[in-house]
Formats: C-alpha cells, structure tokens, sequence
DNA sequence: CTCGATCCTTGACCCAGATCAACTGGACCG
DNA sequence: CGGTCCAGTTGATCTGGGTCAAGGATCGAG
C-alpha cells in the first residue's frame, strides 16, 4: 500500500507542493531537517485515511489527490468540513485526538511527520509555525466563507459556490483556456457533494442539470465540467463578480 | 468615547483575561513589553468597530462584553460567523483588509496593538505566535462544528445548540447551580441569533416558544434562559450528550 | 400619559428542497 | 451476452421553514 520513498520525491526542492505547504518558507537546511523526517504514506480512493476519535501520531501534508473532512452524528447526518487539495495540512500539533474523519476521494499521496518530532522541529522553526500559522488563518477564513454558502445561500448558489471553490484551486494547477473559460474534473461524487452542501444528492443533480440546461455550465460525461463564462458562474454563485478576479 | 486607560486595567497582572487571551503564555518581562504598547478602546452596543473591506491597522482582544462578525451578501442576506466572547482575538496579523464587519452587540472593552508593533513583537516573542496559532486551531474547530449546525441541523436543533455555546462560555465566567442547571443571559437579539443559525427571526422566536412549551428551557423576559437540565438541552441540540460532560 | 421606536410573538399561507420511488447507463464479472 | 452493481437522473409528493402581515410588550422622550 505504501508507495516506496524513492518513487515520490527523491528531494523536497523538486516536490511539487514545495511553495506552498506548511515546508514553503524553510531554507534549505531546515528543509535538509524535514526531509530527514518525513515519510511517504499513499491510499486509494475510499480509503479512510484517520478516524474520527482515533488518536493521531501524525500529521502531514497532502502532495497530490484529494481527501475530506467530514464530521457525523449519531443518526448518520453527515456534513463536510473541508476539502483537503495537494498542500495542505491534515492533523493538529498539540492535541492527540482527530476530531474528523479523513477519507481519500481519489487516490492519494501523503507527505508525513510522526508527530513529537515535528512539534519539536515547530518549536525551533519559526519559518514552520509561521507558516502554519498563516495556512490555519486562512483555512478559518475559507471555513467562515463557507459559513454563508451553508447559511444563507440557494442550493443553486451553493453548487455554484462549489464548482468556482474546486475550478479556482484546480485552475492554479492546470490554467485554463482563454477570458474566463475552465475546465476541469469533479474530484467528488454528487453524494459528497450533497454532504459539502449540506443538501440531499438528489438535489445536488437537479441542479447540476438545471445549470447545464441553462447554459452556465457543460458536461462531458459526469465528472468533466466546462464552464464556458467564469464570470456568470460566480454571480449565479451569488459572489461580487467584479472583474477583480483576472487581474 | 474610548475609556481612560486607568479605568481598565492598571497592569496586566490583573487583566481579567490575562490567562486566556494571545498573551496568556506571556512572561512578566514579554507582558511589560506588551503593557507600553497595548491601549483600550471601548465600544457602545450597536457600533460598528470594524467595516469588512476597511484597511485595519489594529489587533487586539476583547476585554468584556459582546461582538459578532458577520457577512453580507450584495442583496442583504447575512451570516454570522463568528461570536467574539471575552479573551476573543481580533484581526490578522499580515494582512491588512478586514473579511468581515465586526459589530458590538453589547458595550464593549478592547485591548488593542497598533498591527505593526505587535507584528513586531510577535515575531520576536514565540509565546505570543504559539498561543495565537493554539487559538487560532480552536476557532477553526469551532467553525467546523458550526458548519455542522448550519448544513445539517433543524431549527429546533439549531436553536438548542446555539444556547449550549453562549451557556458553556459564560458558564466558565459564572458558575451555576448545582447538577446541570445553567443560567444565563442572551446577548444577542432574536435577529442577531437567527443571522447566527442561518434561519429568519420568525422562526427564531417560535422556536424558543417551542423550547419553553415543551419544558426544555424557561425564559424570565426575552432574554434570561434558565436551563433546567443540560443534559436534555444537549440531546435536543443532537450533540451525544453522554456523561462526559459533566467531568 | 401618550407617542414612537425597538424588539418580540403569533398566525396564515407558500415554496424550495427533502423524501420516496422508479428508471438509465456504464463498468465489471462469470 | 445476461446479470448485478454502482453513480446518477428524473418524477411525484410532502413538509419545515420562509414570507407576509398583524399585533403586543417595554422603554425613553416629551
């Protein structure tokens, strides 16, 4: 199961997700440090990659594939609380328990710490809890935008919402065609969709078809997504949609 | 407007948030840096101490009383998304536009830093990035608890676990009656609580009528809620309200 | 004491999205 | 080639909470 270490990233300087995870702002020799104590984990599609409740010794980063957080009560209602895209972070330092479950959606590829060595190395690593830091900020921010998407928005917004979220951070990867145009795959089913929603599937496909036949967007298939005009995306979304964005 | 600083609090030593706020890690000689450059202002109920968009060139901790962050979208719906309590730190260091309008909804006192002087001392002073990253962590488990609230729970449900957070805050302030009772006072209006929930004030008010029907709380005006049984509050919220609470 | 303002409650009705249920279309398997 | 999973679509119906509307309670000002 285990990807053997060599076949990923011989060196962090080559790693993919190396300017933009909690490692992005270490120098060389602190990365000398990391990468003597990291380790690769992979897991397929399905996987859950920790349990809600379990203890955690690790934490990591994700450096490709997808995974999500999902939290579950008693009676099975499940809602998604976030969506974990190659460079973040999963797992707490400081605390023992995971307070949600961790599940692969494709297949993934993780970039580990055992956890006392990296609270240790956090400790004498500005450059690390500084960047932490920031990543935590900004995971607070895109939860509390979410917030309105779950509180306040139309299910047709919220599905809006949800393919400007994955299409934008897709698109930083893969830059798309000309003057608003993108283009790019669901990495989730219309089932985890609903559960990021906070809506049942069956309206998550109402209305993805209803998009479809209004135009904003197109499909190939039931993953392929093409949306032919980002800005009219991001105003059925319900966001300002002020050209600001392509600047 | 803003209160004298000698009214407040002479010495940190004797801050009423001094062990819970981004200074509680603090050494005294870190703490009597942070006293020369630290100044209070204070808020009345209904001020508007922040504007989303606005550039912010402060940070700081709310000393006493009430605040809430909110949202809004062009056509006025809005969404709370975060409650600031006492010891409750606002804005971010290393970036200068707020995301959100920050309102008093009670009077209120802050203890504030100019952004670059504590941005200073911050980086100079791990105790102060340490505690504010801790923080920072829990406000995200918060949120993602609230995003549960908001995705998946009913209005009844909502409700009920919106008085479990304002008790159990205040709670650790006041002390309350002996096995599961609790005690408290509202601080936000029907509307504020609904902007909360993601409901409208209508459904807020019925809601609570519900709750007092059914015995699950009384109220003494509009505001004072008397819990008979927290354990029933919790099960009504949809929270497992097994034991270990009471621990 | 009345006036207005603010906050809250309650009722009547309606609709977006949930629920229940049937069906399609691929992928995989013997 | 049937068979049997899934993942997804679509239809019919139901309902929780929204919307609109009409008061009620409290309070400070004049």
């Amino acid at each position: 199961m285990n990807v053997p270490r060599h076949k990923i990233a011989p060196h962090c300087a080559e790693c993919p997700i190396r300017h933009k995870a909690v490692c992005a702002r270490c120098e060389t020799d602190e990365l000398a440090r990391l990468e003597e104590i990291k380790y690769y984990r992979s897991f397929e599609a399905g996987q859950t990659i920790i349990w809600s409740g379990d203890k955690m010794d690790f934490v990591g980063s994700v450096v490709s594939g997808v995974a999500t957080l999902t939290q579950t009560m008693e009676d099975g209602r499940t809602q998604m609380v976030g969506l974990l895209l190659p460079s973040d972070f999963v797992g707490r330092p400081g605390r023992d328990g995971a307070p949600y479950d961790v599940v692969a959606t494709t297949d993934i590829v993780m970039c580990c710490f055992r956890k006392s060595p990296f609270e240790k190395m956090m400790n004498e690593t500005p450059h690390i809890a500084h960047r932490l830091l920031e990543m935590t900020l900004d995971e607070l921010d895109a939860a509390r935008e979410w917030m309105l998407v779950l509180g306040r928005k139309t299910a047709r917004e919220k599905i809006a919402s949800l393919l400007c979220i994955i299409g934008r951070r897709d698109a930083s990867l893969t830059p798309d065609g000309p003057n608003g145009t993108m283009v790019f795959d669901l990495p989730l089913t219309r089932e985890a969709m609903a559960d990021y929603l906070g809506l049942t599937l069956e309206t998550v496909s109402r209305q993805m078809s209803a998009l479809r036949k209004d135009g904003v967007i197109q499909l190939e298939g039931k993953r392929h997504v093409i949306v032919p005009d980002l800005g009219q995306l991001m105003e059925v979304a319900g966001d300002d949609s002020d050209g600001g964005f392509y600047g």
